[in-house]
DNA sequence: GCCGATCCTGCAAACGATTGCAACACTGGT
DNA sequence: ACCAGTGTTGCAATCGTTTGCAGGATCGGC
């Protein structure tokens, strides 16, 4: 095997100059007269030399690579965001790693060494789980903050939740329902709070009530929502309408009422939130509100990367607007039964 | 600030030693006395001192990290295997990089600078549409295909495809159909290649005509399923369950033969692949031939492992298994109807 | 023919770690 | 007292590249 690499120096000895000049024509052409240039691109050619990325880096006190910090890999949510990001970390020839915060013993002291080990020019943080206080690192890279933290004073990608449930009540209510639910994400994450809260803010906005029996308390998956059908069926007074905080619930719902023969849009309307791909292909075709992850990714990258060269920070917040795709799963509500009382079901047959 | 990084020298001479021993105390402890490691360790943990990993790397002529090449990263199907992967070389103390290979304009070409470019120690690729010719680089470092390349001897993960369609097939078979359809891949691809031989292999093993009009041809996505739904619609002499190449094209299937009122099992058995997320929760729930893809990635990510720091690569192909997943979108075929032609909604209803 | 300006190139010192080799200090056996 | 062996440490080269500085060449204007 030729496994010896090819360096730099023999290019330079097949070129007939020094080094320097091998290593100026490669990364500022501009600079070297042309006859050189041209001579050590034939000896590049001809060596087959490609630089070390290593050795370079090095030098230059950076690692050409950024990071990803997301609390649970296999969620396909990030997938999509990965995408954005990759797209423009490749353009401009960074690195992308991806590494699992929620994996070890303590999360947060990942986060902690992944800041000081210096394994990357910058990171990019979407575990709001995450104590904000693990930034707290002397020389730590530049962070990006996409898990919507409220307090933390720093560059962030956000997504306007509270645009999201407004656009949600709004439509459900323009419908004609007044009792609108909510299921919700995890009582501690922040992206479930502030759509609860936005939907608190929408509900009173309008002068309905955000009853308290009306929010069913999920995890944002599919299970949850399953079990929050359960709930719902079982519950007195219950709901025309729901606003669940992803679509991965509303999905479970749907399928755990369909059991029990609750058909949207017939006997409830659903709004889901995030736009996953089997969401145009349920039955039915289900109306909620998009998240561009894409976007997210490239903004989120974009702005690393100016944090990274350029250093200022000028778009230091950003705020990714949502909105709202209307399919079947939203209908007016369904005329009160008679009787008023549980029968739905025997009603909807007829 | 305290930009400047604390390097190697800070510790000795905090410690009164040379830098060869404080390396030393750092990756073979052993071999420096105690005292010494003592007061070394003492040292770094005043100085706040952590490894420079550009430095080390160069000096020990690796990168430290692999690189997963998939064909596209927005595919959740490639989350599960990310995590399986990100979990062993975590542990490893590896890094993840992952690269799409279809946004530049050549992706063979890509996929040669990313094994000439020496970014990573090991490659794990996913994208069975590059030609295994692109792989023809010099000193490139040890690739895994995950991709279900024919021909190539590489080291390799595989699913067991065949096993996949026997079992769909053994099921729907055991069930009474003996009109069973397929619902492929794209035409090129070589999964999709693979379950439409399984199916026809199994079909004839058990003296069942695997006619070519019961297969559909399709791409993966939800949305060609959906198209597939039309097309069996309109076939004449239609199967009475169909195999499907993957889940989402299942779920399109489902969403779009329902608008006619076909609905599973009761008008059509179906039977998918992978066991994505969402199968479970569906209406039917889906029956299906369940992937590990978490343990691909691991199986992936430990096989790669062995060949960077091994290199004997003892378990050079391994084949992962599949499982039938049984829920209720199968059962047996509908009893023919009395004129024997396009009826079935009307009888169904029966 | 001289002078500054301009352009191009090479020298050699970094970047921050790892590691082969040799030196040194002990130990215990003779 | 000497020697071989063992255990511990330091010296200095090395990984492959980038880049500040300075020197040589060339040019045009006087």
């Amino acid at each position: 095997m030729d496994r010896k690499q090819v360096t730099i120096q023999d290019v330079a000895r097949e070129a007939g100059v020094s080094t320097a000049t091998v290593s100026r024509t490669l990364s500022k052409p501009t600079v070297v007269a042309k006859p050189t240039r041209q001579a050590v691109l034939r000896a590049v050619q001809k060596t087959g030399y490609q630089v070390n990325h290593l050795a370079r880096n090095l030098r230059r006190g950076r690692t050409g690579s950024v990071i990803a910090l997301a609390p649970n890999l296999a969620n396909p949510f990030f997938s999509q965001i990965l995408a954005g990001m990759s797209e423009v970390l490749s353009a401009r020839n960074y690195g992308l790693l991806i590494a699992d915060t929620q994996m070890g013993p303590d999360p947060d002291e990942r986060l902690r060494r992944y800041l000081a080990a210096g394994a990357a020019d910058g990171l990019v943080l979407f575990d709001g789980s995450l104590s904000p206080a693990a930034l707290d690192v002397p020389g730590r890279p530049p962070v990006v903050a996409a898990c919507e933290w409220l307090k933390v004073d720093l560059p962030s990608i956000r997504v306007d939740n509270a645009m999201g449930a407004e656009l949600a009540v709004a439509h459900l209510a323009d419908l004609g329902h007044s009792r609108i639910g909510h299921v919700t994400g995890p009582r501690r994450n922040v992206l479930a709070r502030t759509r609860l809260a936005g939907w608190r803010d929408a509900m009173t906005r309008r002068g309905l009530d955000p009853r308290e029996g009306w929010v069913f308390e999920g995890d944002f998956s599919m299970d949850s929502g399953a079990m929050a059908a359960r709930r719902w069926l079982a519950a007195p007074d219950r709901p025309t309408a729901l606003f669940f905080a992803s679509d991965e619930m509303a999905v479970g719902f749907l399928g755990e009422a369909r059991r029990a023969d609750i058909r949207a849009p017939r006997d409830v309307s659903v709004v889901g939130f995030d736009n996953i791909e089997v969401a145009a292909h349920l039955d039915p075709p289900l109306t909620t509100i998009r998240q561009p992850r894409t976007l997210i990714g490239q903004r989120a990258a974009a702005l690393l990367m100016d944090l990274i060269e350029g250093g200022d920070g000028a778009a230091f917040e950003s705020m990714v607007e949502v909105d709202l795709i209307l399919r079947d799963s939203t209908a007016p509500p369904p005329p009160p039964a008679p009787a008023g009382q549980a029968s739905s079901k025997a009603a909807g047959a007829a």
